[in-house]
DNA sequence: ATCCTCCCCTAC
DNA sequence: TAAGGTAGGGGAGGAT
């Protein structure tokens, strides 16, 4: 089945509306409705200074102005009014003029970077400042330390979370206004997409400016990207996942790493009259190699609503999603919403209502469910709070998801039973988090993942080995990992549905169906088998950006300036990882042929052929203008309308690490490339200073980027600067070279590669030194 | 056999 | 309106 065939099934037909004006209006109504808000926090603001004016006596906080950033314990509100009463300043925004101290026990990567250098302080920095009514040394407080965070995981004396604090409940959408008649008619089973005719979608993307009244940058733009990529929930949590596979290589590489909440369970549980002997000889008498693992699988509960729902604790019995928009426009279609549900709270799962689904459809099975916003960056924080707990008791971790993670619990058994570790666990998850989670254990993964099911929600389930088969028997095939909607839909053509049925199947006949590796996956998941080991830290194999949304393009050009986009996205990922690739592959979703042009959901892809083509390189790269050349080549051998463009991938294979090269190497490479490139290399001489620049001529004059050198006087420091360097990291360097040789630069520009032959471009960008940053002027002779 | 390219499928 | 990304497993079929 195509993927083509699969969107139709679930694709919906939609009636086409002129309603310019009505956007119009709601646009009106949106903007006044976040101008009460903030209105509102100016008014709060103005009572909090008020009250500072009144109660002057205490001078603990004078000169003190605190921002609190994310979940904090003790809240928000008490914290404001710890401040407020010991004469310091509380503010509602971040600025870093008028802020001298951000309050925070967690900070999303986001954040991290952004208060780098600034007083980053646990909420203890205030409490304990009030209990001993004096203040205390902000530096004992410090949340980030040496670039990481510390102290929150190096101690345990942090109070439970009582989770009781309500922040401001007028960010919650308007409530319960959905239409109660049903005349929801098979929305979702219609085999046409969408009606041909007004071009709403194109006119909003026209070249140039930013369309409509809702501001939606066009795909051309050099924003587009980054602006879709802030709002992708998929997006985030793609970023996520490598983020935190990171962080549990940087924690598991770390010799300072203390198991502290594994020391805890050992003081409670193991007899603490000889504490001397328990955590080492433990550890030793753990590694019985007789014995077989055992995993631990956690999960979040409905991660994004548990998330927002910490700020609004009065929805908590009620049905709720986040998602991005309710469609609930007046003149809309009801239950027509084609916005997608990101998670959903037990309550509204009981009406039906799943994660993924069109908000249309949940609303049809459960009109009064309250929609909240995302709130990225608290999803952000909480998931790094859930890797540092799990990661203070073992370091054996496997991160799955922003939300979910396996561990290898094992040695951890030696202290404990199941169950008290899992309590243990979840309940230092909550009180650190504010969120509820689920944990499954079992034998191999496969046990491990299914009982989480079964656990879900705020529960535990450890599998027994004598309960295997008559544990995975009761499940449908659909709940095995790896059986997703396509070949749930085989078997069932086959009959089966459960676990218990697809037993019956012999390994022959599921190879030959499903192929070798996976019939042999499924003979053995279905019998409760699973071989996978924990896989902490596997190498990457691919880097890819793919934009599948808001693509409405009419010209040649217009595709070129998309290209770009995307491949300073790939080439800023590949850096970021310090990788170099040697194969590009561009995918494209083209609009097919007899699908209408306006797709069903808004600025969506709609019905699509997918295309994909690689071409291999002669060097490893991570240069953005020579990823976008390869994929113009590609895409100009396809001879594609640019407005049938629907969605652009550009993935990066065959990678390598970047290696700080010689100063031996880059010599002889950018030699080389200029002997070779240029017909007139007779100026070229081992001592003749030589840089390779990116002049781009229709900026203005003075952007430029450095390629390479091989100036003598910067070949000391050349290890710190070349195969990946960014300017911020280098730019002192940079200053004393430059104008050491002013005037004595021999430059190559961008236009000499392009006329080179194409094995001397690509080489060009080989991990050779790389100034991302533009702005960076140096003058020299030009070579004749 | 084993590799490569172009897909498809799955999960969060 | 809406934000349909991304990495890894793996199959089919051709080249070696
Ligand atoms: N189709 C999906 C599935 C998930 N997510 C996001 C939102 C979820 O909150 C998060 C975690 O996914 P889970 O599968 O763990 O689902 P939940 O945590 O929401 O619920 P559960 O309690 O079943 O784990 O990923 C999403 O955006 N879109
Ligand atoms: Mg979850
Ligand atoms: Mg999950």
């Amino acid at each position: 089945m195509s993927g083509r065939d699969i969107e139709r099934n679930y694709e919906t037909e939609r009636e086409v509306k002129t309603r310019r004006k009505r956007e119009q209006e709601e646009w009106a109504r949106h903007g006044g409705y976040m101008n009460a808000k903030i209105q509102k926090l100016i008014n709060k603001y103005d009572s909090d200074k008020s009250r500072e004016n009144h109660e002057s006596q205490s001078k603990l906080f004078e000169n003190v102005a605190i921002f609190v950033n994310g979940y904090t314990e003790p809240s928000f509100d008490v914290l404001r009014n710890y401040m407020i009463e010991g004469g310091g300043r509380f503010e509602h925004y971040y600025s870093a003029t008028r802020v001298t101290h951000i309050v925070a026990t967690s900070l999303a990567l986001s954040k991290q970077k952004l208060f780098a250098d600034k007083k980053v302080v646990l909420p203890s920095w205030i409490t304990d400042s009030v209990k001993k009514n004096s203040l205390q040394p902000y530096e004992k407080y410090l949340l980030l330390k040496r670039n990481k965070i510390t102290n929150f995981f190096t101690s345990r004396e942090s109070a439970p979370w009582t989770g009781s604090d309500v922040i401001d409940p007028s960010e919650i959408n308007d409530v319960a206004d959905a239409p109660q008649s049903s005349t929801f008619k098979e929305l979702y089973s219609s085999t046409t997409e969408d009606l041909p005719g007004t071009t709403i979608q194109e006119e909003q993307s026209k070249k140039g400016g930013k369309s409509t009244a809702l501001n939606m940058l066009s795909a051309d733009q050099p924003g587009f990207v980054a602006e879709f990529y802030g709002n992708s929930r998929l997006h985030h949590l793609s970023e996520w996942r490598t983020q935190l596979k990171d962080l549990v290589n940087e924690i598991r590489a770390d010799p300072e790493h203390r198991l502290t909440g594994r020391d805890h369970l050992v003081h409670k549980y193991l007899d603490s009259s000889k504490p001397s002997s328990s955590s080492l000889t433990l550890e030793l008498s753990s590694h019985n190699k007789s014995t077989s693992s055992v995993y631990m699988h956690i999960d979040m509960d409905c991660f994004f609503v548990s998330v927002v729902l910490r700020q609004h604790p009065e929805l908590k019995d009620r049905p709720v999603v986040v998602a991005h928009s309710k469609g609930d426009v007046p003149g809309n279609q009801p239950y027509s919403s084609m916005s997608q549900i990101a998670s959903c709270n037990y309550v509204a799962r009981q009406a039906g209502v799943k994660n993924g689904m069109m908000m249309g459809k949940a609303l049809s099975l459960c009109p009064d469910l309250q929609v909240l916003p995302y709130d990225f960056d608290g999803y952000s924080e909480v998931s790094r709070t859930l890797y540092r707990t799990v990661a203070s008791y073992t370091t054996e971790i496997e991160a799955v998801s922003c939300d979910e993670l396996y561990v290898d619990i094992t040695s951890l058994l030696s202290i404990g039973t199941y169950d008290q570790l899992a309590q243990e666990m979840r309940q230092d998850i909550r009180s650190r988090t504010g969120c509820p989670c689920s944990a499954g254990m079992g034998g191999n993964l496969l046990l491990a993942r299914l009982a989480t099911r079964s656990a879900k929600p705020d529960g535990q389930y450890y599998v027994s080995p004598q309960d295997v088969l008559d544990f995975v028997s009761k499940h449908q095939v659909n709940d095995l990992p790896g059986v997703g909607r396509v070949t749930s839909r085989l078997l069932e053509k086959q009959k089966v549905e459960t676990c218990a049925q697809l037993q019956a199947f012999s390994l022959a006949k599921l190879k030959d169906k499903f192929g070798a590796k996976t019939g042999e996956s499924l003979y053995k998941l279905c019998r409760g088998q699973d071989d996978r080991q924990l896989r902490p830290d596997q190498p990457r194999q691919s880097v890819s950006c793919d934009v599948n949304y808001g693509i409405r393009l009419t010209d040649a050009h217009q595709v070129e300036l998309l290209f770009e986009n995307i491949a300073a996205e790939v080439s800023k990922k590949l850096r970021n990882a310090r990788l170099l690739s040697k194969q590009v592959t561009l995918k494209l979703k083209v609009r097919s042929a007899d699908a209408p042009t306006q797709s069903a959901k808004f600025m969506g892809h709609g019905i699509c052929d997918n295309m994909s083509k690689s071409s291999s390189l002669k060097h490893p790269t991570d240069g953005a203008v020579l990823i976008k050349t390869v994929c113009l080549n590609i895409w100009r051998g396809w001879n594609i309308l640019p407005s049938d463009l629907r969605g652009v991938g550009i993935q990066m294979t065959k990678l390598q690490q970047v290696q700080a090269c010689t100063r031996r190497d880059k010599q002889t490479d950018l030699l080389n490339f200029v002997g070779k490139g240029k017909t007139n290399a007779t100026d070229i001489s081992p001592t003749k200073p030589v840089a390779i620049v990116i002049s781009d001529d229709e900026d203005d004059g003075d952007k430029k980027q450095i390629l390479d050198t091989n100036l003598p006087s910067v070949t000391p420091e050349v290890p710190a600067l070349c195969g990946y360097s960014r300017l911020e990291d280098v730019s002192d360097v940079l200053n004393r070279w430059v104008v050491a040789e002013r005037g004595r630069l021999a430059m190559f520009t961008l236009s000499t590669f392009l006329n080179s032959p194409v094995d001397l471009y690509q080489k060009e960008f080989n991990n050779l030194f790389y100034v991302e940053k533009k702005n960076y002027c140096i003058s020299s002779d030009k070579l004749k």
